[in-house]
Parts: structure tokens; C-alpha cells; sequence
DNA sequence: CTGCATTTGTGCGTATGTATG
DNA sequence: ACATACATACGCACAAATGCA
């Protein structure tokens, strides 16, 4: 398997085109909150792309604050912080 | 020339200590508002450092809010906000 | 409009360092 | 010491945007 809906040619660069994924993903809740991302290695078969495009993807999701990254450990989704009710 | 004070080895990596070194320019005027930074090109060979390096330093800066970058253009200093009056 | 140079955007591969467990 | 995972860095390639002749 391997290679989700990623397609290389499309408008959107891989990377956005899995950050997206991933956002949804969360948004769903199948990534809860502090639940641990996809590793960059698995993230790169997943989506068959190099670790520096799933390293772009895990970026955009940490700079809007959904999720944060602890080095030796990997990404988790942040804790809501109550601002939608 | 080229080669600014850049030390590999030094705590702080490459692309922070350049980044330093373009906002010390900024604060001190060197750089003024919607004045062009160095193109990426240029910063490789100012600083000795691979292309990739210079563009982490520009995003430091860039996710500060001192600079904007249009692409197949450049970089440039952003309008100051007159918050500090 | 066409072509060209310049500059940024994106992507791949690889290597080394640091943090964690 | 070791495995895993992220951080940083190098080099390279091609695409896209811009500006100009």
C-alpha cells in the first residue's frame, strides 16, 4: 500500500496536499488530542513522498498551533484550549 | 570576503546566527523599511552556508513579522506599525 | 508576445547532531 | 551502547513568478 491521495502534479504541493490531511484527520477525531502523529518515516510511506516534504507538512500544522513537536519523541496534537464554546 | 562570523559549531546553528545577524542589521538601520534583504543566492555566499540555510534564516525572520517575501521577487523589511510611539 | 535572467517555491537524497527512552 | 525520532545542514534539480529587453 503505501501513497495515500497524494498526487505531485496537482496545484497543491504535496506538502500542503498532506498537511491537509493530517488537519482533517484531527478535525475528525482520529487524532485526538495529545494523541501522536505519524512518525516523519511513516509519514513518508504513507504518503511516498521524501522526509523533507513530511517534515514541510508536520511544519504548517505546528505553526497554526495544532500541533507541537518534542525531538527525540515526535509530534502530538495539541490540547484545545476552549476557545470555541 | 564572504564568510560572515557563521561558526558550525557554535550552540546557536548556522540559520539562527544569521538570522541574528540580519535582524541586528535591521534594528540598527541598515536595513530600512521595504528596503530588499539579500537574495538567498547572495546570502549563501556572504555566509557560506547551502541554500537551505539561508532560507531558514529568512523564515525566522519572516515568521517574526520583519520581513515579507514575494516570490520571484525577494525579500523585504516590513512597514513599521507605529507601536512603539 | 517571446525569450532570458533572477529569485523564490518545492522536492529529493543524504549526512550528521541532539534528545529520548 | 543502541534504536528511534526530530533538528540542522549540504547539494542538487526543476517549477513558478517576476521583471526586463
Amino acid at each position: 500500500m503505501a501513497a495515500r491521495e497524494i498526487d505531485p502534479r496537482a496545484p497543491e504541493p504535496p506538502y500542503r496536499q498532506i498537511a491537509a490531511d493530517l488537519i482533517a484527520e484531527i478535525e475528525r477525531g482520529e487524532l485526538p488530542p495529545r494523541s501522536p502523529l505519524p512518525s516523519e518515516k511513516e509519514l513518508t510511506e504513507r504518503y511516498g513522498v521524501a522526509r523533507n516534504t513530511a517534515r514541510s507538512a508536520l511544519a504548517v500544522l505546528r505553526e497554526r498551533g495544532l500541533i507541537y513537536t518534542v525531538p527525540g519523541r515526535g509530534s502530538y496534537v495539541v490540547e484545545p484550549t476552549n476557545e470555541d464554546d
